[in-house]
DNA sequence: CTGAAAGCGCTTACAG
DNA sequence: CTGAAAGCGCTTACAG
């Protein structure tokens, strides 16, 4: 194996100076004035010994580690591991490779990462913020790096952040389901102050309120699966009459339809479903499931977008972009018409 | 903010040298003889300024990143997700981070990334190797940094890998399709030599041999699914009176479902299905689906076991262990004796 | 018990 | 057109 190869070693094996094989390698031969013979020599000796540069040492020189920090509560989320590949992709397009770290709903862990993060010159951030970290969060966009926030943002604090139309897309669902006949709808969703919770909470109320119809929200307390379900027989069994029912995310959905088989419910006759997000389970689920798809994709770009335009002085670090998409309402059998 | 303090602010501040707070700092004050009293004025002051090391410098220095480079084709697949956040959990414990890369599927990435990741100074990888790559990871091992494979072996390396034993899992499973009374069996895989599924496919043919049985295999030349579909298709159109069918990874069974779909096959009446990988769909699907489970917390922590005591050097790097862990077979309604 | 100094491998302001 | 030298912030062999 090639023992480490360093620029001292090219411009001793070229006889010149450091200082020129480095210029040479990050491509200032021409803003420095180097001799084209010179920076040949150097670039064909680079090619033939496979130099590669110690990227710790030009880190530690320049500051730039060209690392980015990514923080989610759990990776292995369908809808975070998506955004995760599809930034890593852009990412690694522009040299940059993606560190990341799940906080798990503990915020104690948050804010270790965030220093961990720090303490290793992470270029920039993309997080998906846990509720109660708010201040760290400005102390770090106060050192001047970017940070993009998605799924959620935070009102009040002033950053860049790429969300999904929380409010208009559920808003729509509810009004789709309403234009279907369905008018005793229940809403489930968790106790939270996570605006992205809050926001579809408030898609739902507006349809409800202008229909003059009846507000079942069931605010889960959520510790887990178990004892989401739990509650939600509960609200089921005190709801009897509802004839259509919307998962405000995911894993409620998961455990939304746990809790019909447990109790027998069968929504191909009994209830319309909504969920928020879509996977592959509802599509195949019987009946497949009405679903708001969150425009993953879109969702990755414009993060993207605005962190390497931050990262390469293209826009300020003070200038905040924020990004509203809507989301697809993927209509299926689970709320067909009501007859 | 506090602009970045360093050893030097430290010792100057308390009239020592750097010597001495570095000692202190990485905890060596005992072994070099430091006395009580500066040890403990050292870490007063690193309390109350917050000093936190430079990881860059240090990195520089020590030649150790603490970082492991985790490379699997993509990491939105629910199986290397989940394997992503569980590696986490436990390399943050021990002080490591993850950095991670999706190879899609091209070798000439992944190559790069592998050099990305040895430009780093990543301390080791966890690997779900590509096939192809098989040269560039003998290579890796040479270099003497700790390399562990998962998902995938590659015989004739000689490294160390955690992998579930597919050959025994694929043949329990079929097994079990025999003894409920299916006589037809098809098995859907992929054209590939990945080892991964050449076992699976191994532990299907025993049973068929055994039980002097048709084989009826299809390996799909895999682009993507669309294409995939296609090919299923006629596969089920040219084997009519298949009983069951056996796919041989998630991604597989997901196309499968959906080509179910397009041709009007019911699997609760018309075939049993069982598929590798357990994920909740098939726990919802109608019939639920008997599924093959990996032990994704076992794969994890034997991953991070190994890995971490080569690094600490409790492992030598020359002495590698292999470890083949037992799947769980789910029976579920899919796989009803058939009457 | 403690410190001065070298060095990890880069980049870059300065000098010529 | 090119180079000597300082410095990024650590760690550690050596000296006392």
């Amino acid at each position: 194996m090639n023992t480490k190869i360093k620029i001292k070693d090219i411009a001793d094996e070229l006889n010149i100076s450091s200082t020129t094989v480095s210029f040479v390698i990050n491509g200032k031969a021409k803003e420095k004035n180097i001799s084209k013979a010179v920076a040949q020599k150097v670039l064909d000796l680079v090619a033939e010994w496979g130099y590669q540069p110690n990227s710790l040492a030009k880190s530690l020189r320049t500051g730039k580690s060209k690392i980015i920090g990514f923080l989610v509560d759990d990776i292995s989320e369908p809808f975070f591991s998506r955004i995760a590949r599809l930034i890593d992709e852009k990412a690694s397009e522009h040299g940059y490779k993606i560190l990341f770290s799940s906080t798990r709903n503990n915020n104690e862990k948050a804010k270790e990462l965030l220093q961990i993060f720090r303490d290793r010159h992470v270029d920039g951030y993309v997080i998906a913020l846990p509720e109660g970290l708010e201040s760290e969060i400005e102390k770090l966009i106060n050192t001047q790096v970017p940070v993009v926030l998605f799924d959620r943002y935070v009102p009040g604090i002033e950053t860049d952040y790429v969300v999904t139309n929380n409010d208009e897309s559920v808003f729509e669902a509810t009004q789709h389901l309403v234009n279907n006949g369905y008018r005793n709808i229940g809403f489930i969703t968790i106790e939270t102050e996570q605006q992205q919770m809050l926001d579809r909470l408030a898609g739902f109320k507006r349809v409800i309120e202008a229909n003059n119809l009846k507000n079942n929200v069931l605010k889960i307390d959520y510790q887990n699966s178990e004892n989401s379900i739990k509650q939600m027989k509960k609200f089921f069994e005190i709801n009897q009459n509802l004839d259509a029912v919307i998962f405000a995310a995911n894993y409620i959905c998961m455990d939304g339809l746990r809790t019909f088989k447990q109790l027998n419910i069968n929504p191909l006759n009994n209830i319309a479903i909504v969920s928020f997000d879509d996977f592959e389970l509802l599509e195949f689920y019987n009946p497949p499931i009405t679903a708001i798809a969150q425009p993953v994709e879109q969702i990755a770009e414009n993060i993207m977008k605005i962190l390497l335009s931050k990262l390469n002085g293209q826009l300020q670090i003070s200038e905040h972009k924020q990004v509203v998409l809507p989301a697809l309402l993927n209509v299926r059998s689970s709320t067909l018409k009501r007859v």
